[in-house]
RNA sequence: GGCGGCGUAGCUCAGUGGUAGAGCAGGGGAAUCAUAAUCCCUUGGUCGGAGGUUCAAAUCCUUCCGCCGCUACCA
């Protein structure tokens, strides 16, 4: 029985230019999604845009143009972000495709008819002048004393008809869902924020807007438009094809695994769940939220400018050494930092030495001294024993480790593997043997390249195009590339390639 | 203010009741197949402070200090 597996990004909104916090959450999509096509799962991977609210509005003033031009510009070059960072998405959604905007309606109008949305009226701190609504905490003292807006314009206390989701009826059955799922909201510390956060109550959450017009309209009601959260979040039924129960995709809901950033953390495992209930849908069975890159030890912030964008860092280091880093360097579901020291380090460490160099040392010897030629299996000593066994079990170590979302535990459970072949090299000696007993030495470089051929094929989800290299080299076949696959030994005698380094070390440019 | 998290070797972190761990960095040695990469050994911590529970605490409780997060309509 084949399994499903539905993965989302989330939609990122085209306000401002992707960055390397977008490249992050999409390559561990990335990741999950490639670890289950390989286990045999079938996968739908979606990521996309989110394109509505009076922010792109502005943006696309600001720049001379109108809302749908500007996000046509910013949403393909996301789209061209995850290109360039090798995201095997399965769709790309844009919250202005027709087909959103009628899935949207649709789900809004499941809800309304369940009788949870109301019409009441959105009350706020307003500023004329910027055609928009501030918190209380936004506002700063004015020249008189009285409070303006942070852009220095005068506010009054409006109230603007809006649309509400009575969230405040859902706070039980919020509570139960994550009692009875512990797994349901990762990691430990969003948890632990996100159930409290529930606990001290819920309000009943605006939905609709009358003050700006660049959103999905409201069903019967085209003074409004959809507010934020109703609009983005139903993303992830619009490309399944809801509310059309026959479309094909539709057999890929519930979601397994909604990957968020962790300052969304809470729409998805709140608002989501709640609106998703009120609709009498299945909720999707995981949310994960990630943490945040500093670099160099500080908070990215446009005004520093050292925003990063990830494909710049992929022209000077390589694609598969920025993912690498990305998954590796701190515990997924963390906060981490990214600096040019740290990424040198772990690709020449990691990457050119532990595991670049075992590859090129093996197959030179291979290449020099058994002709190129695939050793058959023979009798296997116990270290040979020992090792394939640790080889052997990546597969379920690995399966369980991406369930949890533990990425880093899952590298590391690899390296573990990639430093013990090094050891193995070294106290078999095999150029030694080539000597005294040749074909001993072709027993132990055919064990290597066999721990060579598992460790590649767990690696392929973190490092597509490396690892296709080096099964290329290991002369696996297209079809030899699959977890289940690995249960099957290599048949010798197989020509294999001239060895060519893949991971080079990085060094630093002569300084000036 | 309320709730929560963190504070363990120079650095990044693992370890949740039973004689302190990993990787990197540092020191010594071996090997020379390989991208001078690798392997072996090793230095190093009164586990933030104090008090308590226990035969036994980094691990449970109390308190103090320091850092951080959340505290709703902000993408």
């Amino acid at each position: 029985m084949t399994r499903r597996f539905y993965v989302t990004t989330p939609i990122y909104y085209v306000n401002g230019a992707p960055h390397i916090g977008h490249a992050y959450t999409s390559i561990a999509a990335d990741v999950m999604a490639r670890f289950h096509r390989l286990a045999g799962d079938e996968v739908f991977f979606l990521t996309g845009t989110d394109e509505h609210g009076q922010k792109v509005e502005q943006a696309a003033q600001a720049n001379g143009t109108d809302a749908k031009s500007f996000a046509d510009k910013v949403s393909a070059d996301f789209r061209n972000m995850a290109d360039a960072m090798n995201i095997s998405y399965d769709d790309f959604i844009r919250t202005t495709e027709p087909r959103h905007i009628t899935s949207t309606q649709a789900l809004w109008k499941k809800v309304a008819d369940n009788g949870a949305i109301y019409l009441g009226a959105y009350e706020g701190w307003y500023a004329l002048r910027d055609e928009c609504f501030y918190g209380e905490d936004e506002l700063v003292p004015g020249p008189d004393g009285k409070k303006v807006a942070p852009t220095g314009a005068p506010v009054e206390w409006v109230k603007e008809p809006s649309y509400f989701f009575k969230l405040s009826e859902y706070q039980d059955r919020l509570l139960e869902l994550y009692e009875n799922n512990p797994d349901f909201l990762g990691p430990h510390g969003a948890r632990n924020e996100i159930v409290s956060f529930v606990k001290q109550g819920l309000r009943d959450l605006s939905i609709s807007r009358t003050s700006f017009k660049w959103g999905i309209p409201v069903p019967g009601d085209d003074k409004h438009v959809m507010y934020v959260w109703f609009d983005a979040l139903a993303n992830y039924l619009s490309a399944l094809g809801y509310p059309d129960t026959n479309a094909p995709r539709m057999a890929f809901w519930p979601a397994n695994l909604h990957l968020v950033g962790k300052d969304i953390a809470r729409f998805h495992a709140v608002y989501w769940p709640a609106f998703l209930m009120a609709a009498g849908i299945e909720l999707p069975r995981k949310v994960f939220a990630n943490g945040w890159w500093t670099i160099e030890g500080q908070k990215m912030s446009k005004s520093l400018g050292n925003v990063v964008d990830p494909r710049d860092l992929v022209k000077e280091f390589g694609l598969d050494a920025v993912r690498f880093f990305l998954l590796r360097e701190v515990p997924f579901g963390g906060d981490s930092d990214l600096s040019r020291k740290a990424l040198i380090m772990r690709n020449n460490v990691e990457l050119a030495n532990d595991l670049g160099n075992l590859a090129q040392r093996t197959l030179s010897l291979v290449a020099r001294n058994c002709g190129g030629i695939l050793p058959e299996r023979r009798t296997l000593t116990e270290e040979d024993t020992h090792l394939l066994g640790q080889v052997m079990v990546l597969p379920d170590l690995l399966k369980s480790q991406i369930e949890r979302c533990a990425l880093t535990d899952a590298l590391e459970d690899v390296w573990k593997v990639i430093r013990a072949c090094n050891a193995y090299i070294d106290h078999q000696a095999p150029w030694a043997l080539r000597k005294t007993d040749p074909e001993r030495m072709k027993d132990v470089l055919r064990v290597l390249v066999d721990a060579l051929r598992g460790i590649a094929t767990m690696l392929q989800p973190f490092m597509p195009q490396s690892m296709e290299r080096m099964l290329d080299q290991l002369a696996v076949t297209a079809e030899e590339r699959s977890f289940a696959a690995l249960e099957t030994p290599l048949p010798g005698g197989r020509q294999l390639p001239a060895p060519q380094g893949i991971f080079p070390r990085y060094v630093e440019p002569e300084q000036a």
